[in-house]
This record gives structure tokens, sequence and C-alpha cells, in this order.
DNA sequence: TGGGTCCTGGGAATTCTTCG
DNA sequence: CGAAGAATTCCCAGGACCCA
């Protein structure tokens, strides 16, 4: 029932009174159509309500206007702000998101990968996932369609791949913190699988020894992604080393928390060392409501909107181009200074 | 019954043909 | 020669049919 209603095309040449390939010709712009008839058509897909049928279209023209997106965590603030800028530029190009999440599981990624390749997209933007990485890419590859990473960390491979320099992220933060007078400075938040968090206490313990201040791993404290669990552990962390004077969070959520924990041992969050009550914050991945908090939260922020942007003129790039060589962008972090650091 | 082959439908673009 | 119509084409799942 509802099939048979759907508008066709062939319905618009019949209400216009010409043929379909007439029909085809005005739509596309194309061939030498008298304007009368361009009026009869256009008039036609007004009355019907017609809407031009790309599944259709792709099957003729074999080709897909569909591009896959599989990110690793849709509730990911990083991930939104990507698919943003993806979606942006895919839009602006006539192309469309087809959006996946993997949670960080291979055969997840896998199965979306396959899933999306049937559906017969034209290019795939994934997010990682470190054993499955080469065989999306062989899957890519023999379905003849482009392939770019879009990842928060770095990968090691020759692949298309767009990331944050997460390393250079935790240099400017520890940086910023000694700059302020802090010397004993923790890193909260993260699990010591992810590769990101990796990259980021490289550029942490880095700077300390640069400048000689100590890197202990009992102020490196793992932590899940919500504000209850860093509240506990920054409350604990502070009453048995009461000498750390700054904190750097692994995710917003993570320092929302620890604002909590500070205020749970009498101390309160800000920029005023030398009294020794304030004790620093700086968070990584900055969203807007780090500005809403007393003091607000000063933040590392990644172009990540620019990285979904890049990426998805890398995989239009390449679906022009099949022969474009691998090319890597790793953006740099910015520093966005407000109350807490 | 199972396996193999051929045909069809789905919608629109493109190419070829016809007409005035 | 410009405009419009007719025929063909794209891919492939699934159905129809045939044969052993």
């Amino acid at each position: 029932m509802a099939k048979s209603s759907k508008v066709k095309i062939t319905d618009v040449a019949d209400y216009a009174g010409v043929s379909v390939s007439t029909v085809s010709l005005v739509l596309g712009n194309k061939g030498r159509i008298s304007k009368a008839t361009i009026d009869k058509v256009n008039q036609a897909v007004e009355a019907l309500g017609y809407v031009r049928n790309n599944a259709a279209a792709n099957l003729r023209s074999n080709y897909s206007n569909l591009i896959g997106w599989i990110l690793a965590d849709i509730t990911d603030p990083f991930y939104t702000e990507v698919t943003a800028g993806l979606s942006d530029e895919l839009e602006q190009h006539d192309h469309m998101l087809f959006l996946a999440q993997s949670n960080h599981q291979a055969d997840k990624l896998i199965q979306c990968v396959q899933s999306m390749i049937q559906q017969g997209v034209a290019g795939i933007a994934f997010s990682p996932v470190r054993e499955a990485t080469n065989q999306v890419l062989e899957m890519a590859k023999q379905a003849n369609i482009p392939a770019v990473c879009l990842a928060r960390s770095a990968v090691n491979n020759e692949v298309d791949y767009i990331g944050p320099d997460n390393h250079q992220a935790a240099i400017l933060a520890t940086q910023h913190l000694i700059q302020q007078g802090h010397r004993h400075i923790a890193y909260i938040g993260g699990s010591s699988d992810s590769l990101t968090r990796a990259e980021r206490i490289g550029g942490y313990g880095t700077t300390l020894m640069q400048y000689g201040l100590p890197f202990k791993n009992e102020w490196i404290i793992e932590a899940q992604n919500n504000q209850c669990q860093a509240a506990d552990h920054v409350q604990q962390l502070l009453t048995q080393h009461p000498k750390i004077t700054a904190l750097l969070c692994h995710r917003p959520a993570i320092a929302l928390g620890a604002m909590y924990g500070i205020q749970r041992v009498g101390k309160s969050v800000g920029k005023d060392n030398y009294i020794g009550q304030q004790i620093g914050l700086i968070g990584f991945d900055d969203t807007p409501e780090a500005a809403l908090t007393q003091p607000s939260l000063t933040m590392i922020s990644s172009p990540t909107r620019q990285m979904g942007q890049l990426a998805g003129q890398r995989l239009l790039a390449k679906m022009k181009a099949h022969n474009e060589t691998a090319q890597q962008f790793i953006l740099p972090p910015q520093l966005i200074e407000r109350g807490s650091a």
C-alpha cells in the first residue's frame, strides 16, 4: 500500500505530460529543455510532492552518497563534535553519514564495517580498535572503498589518520600548571589500557622531568569516567598526599568530580597556589559546560570539529582519486584558560 | 529434494532514435 | 538542430523453473 502510493518519476512524467527522460533531464539540470517543459515538470514535482529516490539513482549510477562512520562511543563528547564536523563537511558535498558505534570492541567494529559495506557505502571513517584496524582496512580495500581512521590516539599504520596531539596536550597543561608555581601535580582518570591516556601521561611525565619535578606512579590514578568515582579518588589522593597542589583530569567528568573531592578535604579550586589551600585543575577535552562551574574549568581543547571536517575532506578526495597516498594529520591542542588553573 | 540457471523487479540515468 | 521519447542499463536478492 505504502509502496504503491509513493510518487515515482513516472508519476511526475505522467502528470507533466512528458517522458521520464525529460523529467530526469530537468531534475538533473541537464540537456536542452524548453522553459515551458521545465515549468511543467517543476509544477508536477510540486503538486505530487515528488522526492528523488537516491537508492535508485545510486543503483543506476553504481555510486553511493552514503559514508559510514563507526565511532567508539556515541556518548563521548569528543565523538559528538567529530561527528558534527564530519557531517558538516559531507553534507556540503551531498553526502550523508551512516552512523554506528563499536563500543571499543573489535568484533563489533568488524560487524559494523561488514554491514556498511553491504549497504553500499562509498567510504568509511572509523575509530580504530587496535586488534581490528588492519582487518577493517583490508575489508575496505576488498570492497574498493576508501577508509580513514579518526582516532583519539596515534595509529601505527600507514593509513589515513586524523587525530589529536595528546602528547602535546599534556605538555601544554603541565607547563601551564608549572608556570603557575605548581610543583606537585597528579593525573586523574582513564584506564591503563587507554592509548590516549598513555600518550598524555607521556607528555605529562616528560614535562615534569624536564623541570626536575617529581613523577610518581602513585600520583597517577585510574578512574572510570564518572564524577562520583573521581570525587572519591581525589579525596583519597589529597588526603594521602597533601603536597599535591594541582590535578590533570583525563575527561571533563573527572574534572567535575575532582571539584567535589577537593572540597571534601577542605580545599578549594583555583589559581591561588601561594596560600596552599587552592588546587589547580586542568581537564582534557573542553566542553561548553566547563565554563559553567564556579570557578570555571581551565581545559585543553582539541580541534575535534576540524578533525571531523578533515576526515570528510580526505574521504571525498580518496573517493575521487583512488590512488591518493595515505596522509596523517595530528592536530595541535589549545589551552582554554579559565578560573581553575 | 537439491542444485543450477534464468528471469524479474526496483527507480532513475544515459544513450540512441525520432520528430517537427 | 533542438527537443522529446524509447530503449537500455545498472546490481542483486529472491522467485520460478528445470533437471537429475
